[in-house]
DNA sequence: ACCTGAACACCGTTCAAGT
DNA sequence: ACCTGAACACCGTTCAAGT
């Protein structure tokens, strides 16, 4: 499902070492963050570690396709939760459900913090363009609904995961509250409300 | 001065082999980050690896000390800028002004980053405790004008210190748009304004 | 076409020998 | 007391040999 069409003919033994590989790291990454060597990867996935540099030329990759599933949970989450809560509620649950998976999974703030490396030159993940528009169709509900001052964008949305992430990270303060002060934040100012330019 | 009653007896040329480390240090964290080579540092200093590790036992120590200066830096411009600034101004002052440090600084976010690990065990290094006693002034500097809703606290202020850095250390987003995000969250909302609890 | 794992490079850390 | 740098360990990455 994930395969470019011009890669098509692949062999089953490297179908399914890809899969194991992907599912090793999966398991890995979310335990002791992105660091884990790649040799204790490809063990465990019982492969040489030359199969898992033939697969993912770089660590990035690795780390992306380990994510991606990820990605894809976190979109289901906002398209049926967020998308579909009490109007201009929407973004207030993203973020916290965002903080949520990331505090159960610590290789996935690596993922979130390479993707910005890469941000905008490279196609990523296929999950993360469909991810992107929901946030954008979240932000635009919100808009609507009130909750958001107007000059409130999807990037806005991005720069405060990637802070949010660091924040978990680093294990300390209270995340919530870093979530809480930043949607009063991103409220309308009652004094500036109609003038604006 | 920086160093306690019980080490006194130092002599000459690890007292000035120290001092070249650090400054070494300085610069090239500034420049290329904190993941500079060991053996690099040591070799622009003109020392061996070994006297690296004899004055700084772990990478944290080298970073703290390397940031130790900064820290100072800050610190003074907290009590002549921000303690003097306008009335509820001051953390707003504080914030714009770290964040300009931390963008100039590439070693600086790596020092922050590990203050955060160590966080209440060590005693660290001295500009940090007396850096706490300064924000913890603005704090009810700011309070006291008005301008931060009233459960904020020194902790909230490090919290967002840590999520600054990192989004400065990505690079990625307009760090400034956060600070002015986050700072529009502290202030107190009119409509809680008397009740709470 | 794909896999394996030994080989190489690099960096962190220690420690015996030197002053 | 302190310094040096060779020695060891560990991990990332490549590539010749195998199927």
């Amino acid at each position: 499902m994930s395969r470019p069409p011009s890669a098509r003919k692949q062999r089953a033994d490297a179908t399914l070492n890809r899969a194991r590989i992907v599912s090793v790291a999966r398991t890995l990454f979310a335990e002791h963050g992105s660091a884990v060597p790649l040799t204790e990867i490809a063990r465990a996935a019982g492969v040489g570690v030359g199969t898992v540099y033939r697969h993912f030329p770089t660590h990035a990759d690795l780390i992306e396709a380990a994510a991606e599933q990820r990605f894809a949970e976190i979109e289901e989450f906002a398209r049926t939760e967020c998308l579909r809560a009490e109007p201009g509620e929407g973004l207030a649950r993203y973020l916290l459900h965002v903080g949520e998976v990331l505090a159960a999974d610590r290789g996935l703030s690596a993922a979130i913090e390479t993707a910005r490396q890469s941000a905008g030159s490279e196609p990523r993940g296929e999950s993360r363009g469909r991810l992107e528009d929901v946030i954008g169709e979240l932000v635009e509900r919100d808009l609507a609904a009130g909750t958001l001052r107007d000059d409130c964008t999807v990037a806005d949305v991005y720069m405060i995961v990637g802070a949010l992430s660091a924040t978990i990270g680093s294990g300390s303060g209270d995340w919530r509250r870093l979530v809480r002060i930043v949607l009063h934040g991103l409220r309308p100012d009652a004094a500036r409300r109609r003038s604006d330019e």
